[in-house]
DNA sequence: TTGTATGCGTTATCAG
DNA sequence: CTGATAACGCATACAA
């Protein structure tokens, strides 16, 4: 038999405004309309449409309505990683804030890859974004060039850098890294270590040691460079890096770490060599992600929202989308927490 | 002036097909072909083209591309939330698999709401997803019956229940618990807590709990009513139902945690009232995330491979795309990882 | 190998 | 308030 059998027969053809149409006897005009502009049809009329469409399970097509409209209500975010919980949660404010307005999320993630981040705002590009999010602002020239010939509102968050070229949402790492050493300092250590994430290609991280190194210098310290340990932002490496520099001599009396898993591995390590924290060993992390709170002794950390940051991430692409141009947002701020990992250095 | 100034002017139009045909001097289809059969044209002219496309920074517009050839290229992955490490890793691999074929991933969380879920399923399909994955299978019918209406594949993450109507990626949960109960059973314990996730639309974690139940009886056993603890997954949950639990008569020698993070609170607050781990009390968790390891003790948890579910989705979802009718994909088989945190009950 | 012409599904303009 | 029709940007069968 050439026919098919109309039970698992091939996929019958979507249906289209067109089929809605005659079904409910208007025109096609009239059911597009019921969808966009519901006032400007007659009550009757529209709930005739609606009810065919529900029916029919129609619902306008995003290609063709973007083709007409010439918008196609989608934005990009661009992010390193969604294994790492800072980003995860940036990106499920932005995508729960753009959702309420109708507008739907394109997810691309570049592992701290700079081609594959050119890559993937170029796809993002010929997908017709209307806006962009991007973490970090060290990317290759191209990338934004790319963005900025398209006339396309962007963001870069994560950095703050006060005379950055971009609009951007975040905080300060300088600064922010800067208070870290300060608090240290101001408790009396004197030789700190540095456990932080590879700097290269990652301005926020590149910043956040160069926050480091001027609070040490202001009162005239550096970084050892046996106390300077720059890998992947894990545990194991924290713990690695805390028993490579406590063989050192002399040993750091604080640890400041770039991130709270690093300081989470060295807090475990310390203690599995039998100091005590932070009596003989002081250590700070950076996130306040929910372990830290929990950890003995509790971690003193600086927190940092991250669901804040997708959300005005969002709220200011939407802005610029309605053409408004949106003043430069100032930073956000993130809070030192002092728990129970620092304290003076015993003498 | 009724001019604009050239530098700030207007969006200038976004170069179309037309325009780089102009500029190459050959046809629209020409340009068409560069682009997506280039064998087919000659080589001079093929550079020419890609020349001076690239000069006007010209790509295919996806929209008119999909409504031309009748197909998206967008799949779109629908979780709970991206703040459980979980989804989020689980995404990560789907969006990278999808990517190295050139599609694009939509995502979309539903933060545990039904309604929710299918409005977002809803709204995927209008914008043409040619492929869905969907964590769960407790959703609503009509979630279900609008993908089949549309012949889209689709497939359940997270799930293996052996009799599931829909193609599913996961680990059996029920056969998963049954496995950590019977760990604890042969380990002698016969007085069992529980301290799990919300069980109400969530398939998964009813399953968890069904495993334990089964578990249980086979031996004569059951969970009395006060060692069954049910809420948001949170540390503090699982140190709060912790503390009231052993507060009964008789208080359980182990408790079996929904996840890791409700078991770090368990053991968090168990060592804090004074118990030895795992003498006093036996602990399970179930995700083995990044810390478990770390504790001290170590967890004793089932490790999965979120990333390998990613993956797969991905995979199978591929195959359906190009047409194929992959075969029903064997469930994965998370494995128990008996670390410190469960021994014989201190008799 | 290249060009012409048509269709893809929707929206918006403009008459009626 | 409703209907006819021209975009929208691209891909492809078909003709040259």
């Amino acid at each position: 038999m050439s026919e098919r059998d109309p039970k698992t027969g091939p996929a019958p053809r979507a249906p289209r405004a067109v089929d809605v149409a005659a079904a409910a006897d208007v025109s096609i005009a009239t059911v597009s309309r019921v969808f966009n502009n519901p006032e400007k049809v007659a009550p009757a009329i529209r709930e005739r449409v609606l009810a065919t469409a529900k029916a029919m399970g129609w619902m306008p097509h995003a290609a063709g309505s973007a083709l007409a409209r010439r918008r196609t209500s989608i934005v990009g975010a661009v992010i390193p990683t969604l294994d790492n919980e800072v980003f995860a949660a940036q990106v499920g404010a932005m995508q729960k804030a753009f959702a309420e307005r109708g507008i739907t999320l394109l997810l691309s993630c570049f592992n701290y890859d700079q081609d594959q981040a050119v890559h993937d705002v170029q796809a993002m590009l010929a997908r017709g974004v209307e806006a962009l999010a991007i973490v970090g602002e060290a990317h290759r020239p191209d990338l934004f060039a790319g963005i900025q010939a398209r006339h396309i509102p962007y963001v870069v968050t994560y950095s703050h850098r006060p005379d950055s070229p971009h609009p951007c949402i975040g905080f300060d790492n300088r600064q922010a890294f800067h208070s870290i050493a300060s608090h240290l300092l101001d408790l009396g250590h004197e030789t700190i270590g540095v456990i932080i994430q590879p700097t290269a290609g990652n301005d926020r991280v590149a910043a956040r040691l160069d926050g480091v190194r001027a609070a040490l210098a202001e009162r005239g310290l550096g970084i050892r460079p046996q106390h300077l340990c720059e890998g992947e932002w894990s545990i194991d490496f924290g713990r690695q890096s805390v028993r490579a520099m406590l063989a050192t001599d002399p040993p750091p009396t604080a640890v400041i770490c770039g991130n709270d898993y690093l300081a989470l591995g060295a807090l475990l390590e310390a203690r599995a060599m039998g100091l005590t924290v932070p009596q003989g060993l002081s250590i700070t992390g950076f996130d306040d992600i929910a372990i830290s709170r929990q950890l003995d002794p509790p971690l003193t950390t600086m927190h940092v929202d991250n669901h804040e940051i997708g959300r005005r991430a969002a709220d200011y692409l939407l802005a610029c989308m309605e053409g408004s141009r949106p003043a430069a947002m100032p930073p956000l701020v993130p809070t030192l927490i002092r728990r129970g990992t620092t304290a003076a250095p015993h003498t």
